[in-house]
DNA sequence: CATGAATGAGAATTCATTCAT
DNA sequence: TATGAATGAATTCTCATTCAT
């Protein structure tokens, strides 16, 4: 009697959810939080304004989530990098290449780590995702001062100028209107901004 | 017919042009671009609205000047330090910790380098203006690695790295609303930022 | 050197305030509150919107202030009124009649008491007023009793009786796009009303 | 081709017409007319936004019926009671006392009827209301003017007059979101509403 | 027949900029 | 020349109503 919503009708749900993130996350590449108005999201997934509020029930909500779950995205890859065995120099190296190369490939949170959000709600979480980002990196430095790998040194500056270096180095390119083909460069940059980090942590020259 | 501007005119006119700078200044470091709108400018300076249409044309002017006067004259400090005689690795600490001690302080720019400005044209500017921060350090970068103070590396890569680090590791004790006193702890963070940067350079243990 | 507001402009600003209040009666009387939204006051005063808020923060505010300054001014005029010599039920008779006949001329608060406005700060703001517009008849209530014109009873319930009573009486002929023209039979309507509430204050008969 | 409705069908149907303005009231009751919108009314009988639209043309329309089906019941109770045998005034006591104390029981009426709806329909119709429920007091005041128990009136103004006492006197009790619990003071507070429509009246004291 | 996603027309509010005085 | 009142476009959010499935 009651009508069940079909299947195709779920995924577009679902879809239209991703999608408006996708938009979003687009257009902040593209023009920064300023241009990601409601109105802009919506012409860009080509529905109406009304419609993103049956998804998100406000624009903080949705940067929240936005930037969120990029953030939730990138820690869960870095963890799984830093829990492997070895070497802490190799691991941190591998995390920070990791991330960097998929930062030059698209658009990305590089940028939106960057930017101020004219939200309040929003400046807390991307406060708190930043921390969050940086604990990642602040375990596998704490290792590898245990294992003298690295000097003694406060973990979490180490960390934070680490995520600030890797971020810093890769804005420019990453940066709004710079749509420029990416290239054979990226990978050369990946590997030096990693180098810069391994030192920054202290690690023996050639780790 | 044209009214000649009498020497008092011209330095009461220079003086507002300064005073509407600083106010400006003051509002950002109080509480992020959101609360500069040109009315709290005209009202922190005690101006009327339309005579600080008399000194900037526009608001994207005012701030485009804002930031570059401001990163001028960081820059213009830390060029200072590091045109100095001796070792490339005690400059390169001497410009980080000055940099770093100063954000400290007080209302500054730190945050505003990481803020999104409202205004395409002000993005522009704030990015030539963290090229030109980076030049500075790239300076004592390249000189270095001529010495071989520093190992072989892309001056460019580790000099955004550096800006990124001590940014990052300033951004979260000078962000905005947080006016609360600043303590002893601030020296060491300085100190430890340096070393960060130092080692990302690749200085000699103990540099 | 700094240019004095003329007179003239003084009044002007004086004037929009209260030409915008007058707009926001005129147009609550028309068709309620929901007729009188900020575009349609706007409209009304030949401002545009953004003028109405140089004056008032928000529309909140204007219809607080629109209620609490004509129940102010009622208030004032009634308890003129009662602070009269002579026995309660002749003040209370001239009272009623008085905010009748003020009533029954022209577009004015008997319909506002009787509208549910959209905001919950107007909301409140209007049961403060019923309460200070009951608490003016309860005086003149307390002294008849006192002096045995009137027979024990609660006050503030036969206030609320009598505010309730001659409010309903008149809302009808002065609702909404009743804009027919006001006759004498005004004079003997106030007079009826008068006549119910010295009865359900317990008047004698003939007061 | 065409459905036959079954019997079976028709109750559901007819059910469904009857919960949905149960929903309304308890809505309307709960949070006033600014929280009955259709999406909440839908949630609240368990139906989907379209199936109201199956049973009620628009939102105009269904308050319309609320409104009127929830007066046609209370006017018919108190139509039994003025139709008792018995002193005029006895039976106007009973029937602002029955009033009373159903409205001080629940979710009910009075404050609807102070309400300003949304809609220009819905707000005729609340005329309609006020008049037809005026009607029925007035037919009792009428009949106690004939036997002298009461003065010579315009009875029209009187029940006016006395819808408004009570509805006055209840509302600041019945007001939405004061879900406290009734106590023993509603009887009393009844009786003295009571007491003040029958002087109101004109009845002999005591009456 | 039922569903609820989608629409789109407002509503309030903000603010850079202009211009009559 | 200085003032700040006025403008109006842009932004976020709401909700009655429609219609493809």
């Amino acid at each position: 009697m009651a009508y069940r919503r079909s299947p195709l009708m779920q995924e577009r749900l679902a879809d239209n959810r991703a999608r408006i993130l996708r938009a979003a996350r687009t257009l902040i590449a593209r023009g920064g939080f300023r241009e990601a108005s409601i109105a802009a999201v919506a012409r860009e997934v080509g529905l109406s304004i009304g419609a993103i509020y049956r998804y998100f029930p406000s624009k903080a909500v949705l940067f929240v989530e936005l930037l969120t779950s990029a953030v939730d995205h990138e820690c869960a890859v870095l963890q799984a990098i830093i829990d492997q065995p070895g070497p802490a120099s190799a691991r941190l190296r591998a995390a920070v290449m990791s991330f960097a190369e998929r930062a030059l490939k698209g658009p990305n949170l590089a940028y939106a780590f960057m930017a101020e959000p004219t939200d309040t709600e929003v400046e807390a979480t991307r406060i708190l995702c930043k921390r969050q980002f940086g604990a990642v990196f602040e375990q596998v430095l704490r290792e590898g001062i245990r294992r003298r790998e690295f000097p003694a040194q406060r973990a979490a500056v180490t960390a934070a100028c680490i995520v600030g270096a890797f971020t810093e180095a890769l804005v420019r390119p990453v940066a709004p209107r710079t749509s420029s083909p990416r290239n054979r460069g990226d990978a050369r940059l990946a590997r030096e901004i990693a180098d810069a980090c391994l030192r920054a942590a202290g690690a023996a020259a050639g780790a």
